[in-house]
DNA sequence: GGACAGGAAGTCC
DNA sequence: GGACTTCCTGTC
């Protein structure tokens, strides 16, 4: 990989699987919008970025230091995912999804911000988890200059953790308010997150469903996107539709994928949700 | 165009 | 098994 530091950025020479619009648009994050040029401009770990395709690999912006502290672990880039796709390529299905997904990346995202995004997300749609998250950073989270436009960074635990109900009504985020201050109360609390860390996935999982409005697919979206989890495998309503057609009524996803069961699914979650052919 | 129903990366009691 | 908040999307 190399990487090299012009005008516009760091371009980075990279040869693996890596597609902006299928990293950021197959339903794993909420803070990254396309622009006109085919770019990507989104904030994470408080900084903001632009992210665009190049031909031998992407431009995104920022400096160096930027992209060695920040980017590179939040893609994932020393990931072998074409491995992975011949991993998990175990039928004909599998083989088709992840030849239509070949790009995707699993993002390593800030836990507290996936465990918040995704206790908002049940039971709604994409748009509107979006519509909800966008509305939190920008009453409560801190303000980053890009460009000369204004981004908001995601709100920190600590910054919600004291605030009530009533604060929360203009996010229009419904019943969910209550579960996204409790959370946060936990995840303020000095270690909570270092702890969970450090425990096995079975035990982490069972550890995340003790905060209310967090089931079991809750747990496995931030395993695999806050946790880097790869084998966690969330069972939403598409997959029930697309597993129950090719898997049919017993299914493990670990004996079928095995340890990169959670990328199994990102590519079976997209292809469903793009091709509708399930 | 606007109304309407169905359903949305579910969980709780 | 029904309730829960809100609103996106497809259909007529």
């Amino acid at each position: 990989m190399r990487v090299e530091e012009n005008g516009a950025g760091v371009l980075v020479e990279y040869l693996g699987d890596f597609s902006p619009e299928l990293i950021f648009e197959c339903g794993q994050c909420f803070r990254w919008n396309r622009e006109e040029s085919g770019g990507y401009v989104g904030v994470a770990f408080g900084k903001a970025a632009r992210v665009l395709k190049t031909d031998g690999g992407f431009l995104i912006s920022g400096g160096v230091r930027d992209f060695e502290e920040v980017w590179a672990p939040y893609f994932d880039l020393e990931r072998d995912y074409g491995g992975i796709r011949r991993r998990i390529a175990v039928d004909d299905f599998s083989r088709r999804a992840a030849e239509f997904g070949t790009g995707i990346r699993i993002l390593r995202q800030d836990k507290w911000e996936a465990l918040c995004s995704f206790i908002i997300s049940q039971c709604n749609n994409i748009p509107r988890i979006k519509g909800i998250v966008e509305r939190l950073c920008e009453s409560f989270g801190g303000e980053i200059a890009f460009e000369g436009k204004t981004l908001h960074a995601f709100p920190r635990a600590e910054e919600l953790a004291g605030l009530s109900k009533g604060d929360l009504a203009g996010l229009r985020c419904g019943y969910r308010d209550e579960y996204i201050l409790e959370a946060a109360r936990a995840c303020s609390c000095k270690g909570y997150l270092d702890f969970l860390s450090e425990l096995e996935t079975p035990e982490l999982r069972k550890e995340l469903k003790k905060l209310p409005g967090v089931g079991d697919k809750v747990a496995n979206c931030v395993l695999l996107f806050g946790f880097n989890r790869l084998e966690a495998f969330p069972m939403d309503v598409w997959m029930r539709r697309a597993v129950s057609a090719h898997y049919g009524g017993k299914f493990c996803p670990e004996d079928v994928f095995g340890e990169f069961s959670g990328v199994a699914q990102q590519y079976i979650f997209h292809f469903a949700r793009q091709s509708k052919i399930v």
